[in-house]
DNA sequence: CTTGACCTTAGACCAACATCCAAGGTTTAT
DNA sequence: ATAAACCTTGGATGTTGGTCTAAGGTCAAG
C-alpha cells in the first residue's frame, strides 16, 4: 500500500493530480487508513500507469474513463457491448498508429536528409518531408457519440 | 485559394480555430483578399492537415510549432541544429508508437477474449489484458514499505 | 511534547485550446 | 438592391486538466 505522496512521487505527478483523478472517477484508492489517508494498492498503481500511458498517446481523460469502465461495468454489460467499445478504441489506436508511422517516416527522411553537419538546413522541412505524400487523408471524423463526461 | 470558411469546413474545425492558430503563429494564410478576407493556399491546407494530425497523436500546439518552425528558421539554423530537434521528435514519436503497440495488443486480446456474443463480460477488462505486462516505468525509491493495517 | 513531514478538505486559481459574441464590412443570389 | 451568407476585429466565455492555498489533523523522531 502506498500513501498518496509515495505514489505521486513514483510517477512524477502531483498529489493534487491523484485527487483530481479520484474526483473524476478515474482512480479511487482501494482503501483509507484509520486516519483517513488514501491508501493505494498495486492494482491502483497499475491503473495510474495505464492512465498516464494513455494520456501520452492523446487519449482524453474521458476516453480513458471509458476504457477503464470496461472493467467497472463488467457485471452489467454484455460481452457484445464491451466488444463494441473495445473495437472502437482499437480503431482509434490504429488510426493513431498510422499517423505516427507517417510522422516517423517523414522525420526519418528529414533526419537522413539533414547532414548532421554544418550545412544550411535549406532542405530540411517537415512539409517537404511530407510533400511526397498524397494527402487527401482527412484527420478522422469526429464521431460524437453520446460521450458522457467523466 | 480557400476562404476561411471553406478550409474550416473541409477539415471540420471552426473558423475561430483557424484564427486561433494564426494568432499563435501556427498557420498564417498566405494572403488576404482586397477586402481583407484570409486566403489560404494549398500549402496552407497542407500545414493545417499536419497540425490536426499531430494533435491526434498527442502533440501540443507548442510541439507542433516547434516542428513547423524547422522550416521557418531554415535560413538561420544550421543543419546540425535541425537534426537535434528532428531526432528528439523522432524519439518522442517512437515512444508513442511503443505505447500504442502495447495498447493495440491489449485491446486485441480483449476483443478476442470477448466473445462478441451475449455472455458476461466478466473477463473483459483492460487491466487484465495489460496484466501480463510487468510494470516497469519508474523503478525507484522504496526506503521503507509501510505496514499494512488491513 | 514539540518539530517537521506527511496527510485531509473545500474552494480559488491557472494555462492551453478553443468557442462565442457584438458590431460591422463584403459577396452572391434573387 | 436587399437578404442571406459570408467575412473582419477585439474581447468575453467555456472546457479540460490540473495546481495552489488555507486551515487543520496525523505521525515518527529527537
Amino acid at each position: 500500500m502506498y500513501r498518496i505522496g509515495e505514489l505521486a512521487k513514483a510517477f512524477d505527478v502531483k498529489n493534487d493530480t491523484l485527487r483530481f483523478y479520484e474526483k473524476h472517477g478515474l482512480l479511487t484508492p482501494s482503501s483509507r487508513s484509520d486516519s483517513g489517508y488514501r491508501m493505494y494498492s498495486e492494482e491502483d498503481k497499475q491503473i495510474l500507469s495505464f492512465i498516464l500511458r494513455a494520456k501520452t498517446v492523446g487519449f482524453s481523460l474521458a476516453d480513458i474513463h471509458e476504457l477503464l469502465s470496461i472493467e467497472v461495468d463488467k457485471a452489467n454489460s454484455a460481452c457484445a457491448d464491451v466488444k463494441v467499445v473495445v473495437d472502437a478504441k482499437l480503431a482509434e489506436v490504429e488510426t493513431k498508429m498510422a499517423e505516427l508511422n507517417h510522422f516517423q517516416k517523414s522525420l526519418k527522411r528529414l533526419s537522413n536528409a539533414c547532414c548532421g553537419g554544418s550545412e544550411s538546413a535549406a532542405d530540411c522541412t517537415i512539409l517537404e518531408a511530407l510533400a511526397s505524400d498524397v494527402n487527401n487523408i482527412h484527420p478522422e471524423q469526429h464521431h460524437h457519440l453520446n460521450k458522457e463526461r467523466f
